[in-house]
DNA sequence: GTCTATAAAGTGATAGAC
DNA sequence: GTCTATCACTTTATAGAC
């Protein structure tokens, strides 16, 4: 193999193993299985990482930070002010297609999560990773409820959190399943439940911090 | 060690492993790990077993089959009749508890869904495992919407999927971020939206199968 | 910097004595 | 049926020639 710097180096290995990983699991993503795909001797892993741990620290947080691309979709495709709904079903419509396009992609995310909540110092690696996905879900969120000429009834930040724990459990079914209708039913269902959220008007002015009156445990509508 | 019948070796064995894995997760539960815990010897394994591929197989469906004591919390705790509301909430508060008292016990649950996701033969496994989980939430709703005087305005089975992906995504969310007051955040907003899915009312008379009339792309309510 | 060769420790599985 | 001992192989990591 040609001379590379360690630095070009480090990162070929890194998305070799994210291949590894998406294609095999985490499980069959040895040193060697990664070497492999990236057409190097064995020995030049351990020149561009001290171990395997440190790689996966390194993809871990590799995959962290180009999560753009990945949950981005959730933001309105065009700019036209629509419904709220439509926004938000849509954004839902775009991540089940990238969900159904690369499977592998996501099945990867969700074992390099609970691959890093099981080593006693990656803890911090999926706090980011869930950290990020709520920041992408929350302008998402903020740029549809102001085209829409909506704003949302509870802090946007919260509402983003509702919003992954539906795609994620989306994600588990889907995978699980593979179940195209049961797919949609679920993000009819997410969006009817995000919207609920929202009311007409513009945005709220960003209540001052550390408000003394806000209810700690919060009440929403109570139906039935 | 004593003799013991095969049948029961494998139930030891099975339930070795499910310690091992709960504890320190799948990619260490080694046959040397599950005999240490089990307290046999390494070749009692392979007489109870023919490998460890079939181990794996049985743990799975140990855990499916003994999944009604882990989702049946999700059951309303009494047995008197109170709002929808209320009883969706404290079902879901319940599973929350669990939750929080042994989350190795779902942690591992998640990473054994995962691991027969990655094996070619184990997808049937991870489908039961999941209708296994709606059968047991379908029942609870059917129970919770009967003692409270409501019904369901969609499928029972469809309600219990959508309670599953909320289930999944607080699970996900709080594995990672250990913010209890976030997941009760979240189960507010689960069990309202849950909730919205009831009208008050006794329980439909079963449809006939096959209803032609049933639309295809549910559209539930529009907000917004 | 990059390779081949190999060490050291683990893995699943089996042989064969009892 | 149950054990000890061991095979055959894979793993991460390193030594040392070039």
């Amino acid at each position: 193999m040609t001379r590379m710097p360690a630095v070009q180096r480090r990162d070929a290995l890194v998305q070799a193993a994210l291949r590894v990983v998406a294609e095999r699991g985490v499980a069959a993503a040895t040193t060697r299985a990664i070497v492999a795909e990236a057409g190097m001797s064995l020995a030049s892993f351990h020149y561009a990482f001290t171990s395997r741990d440190e790689l996966m620290t390194a993809l871990i947080n590799f995959v962290v930070d180009r999560q753009q691309s990945a949950i981005a979709p959730l933001l309105i495709p065009g700019g036209e002010p629509r419904t709220l709904r439509t926004a938000v079903r849509s954004g839902l419509e775009n991540y089940f297609a990238v969900l159904r396009a690369y499977p592998q992609r996501e099945k990867a995310m969700l074992e390099l999560t609970q691959y890093a909540l099981r080593m006693p110092d990656m803890q911090p690696l999926a706090r980011r990773q869930y950290e990020r996905y709520r920041e992408l879900a929350a302008t998402a969120l903020a740029g549809a409820a102001e085209l829409s000429g909506n704003r949302w009834s509870r802090p946007v930040d919260e509402i983003a959190r509702q919003l992954i724990v539906l795609t994620d459990g989306l994600t588990m079914a889907w995978l699980v399943d593979r179940d195209d209708e049961a797919a949609h039913t679920i993000m009819d269902f997410g969006a009817d439940a995000i919207v609920r959220l929202a009311e007409p008007g513009p945005a709220d002015v960003p209540e001052p911090a550390g408000d003394p009156e806000h209810p700690s445990t919060t009440t929403m509508t109570r139906t039935s």
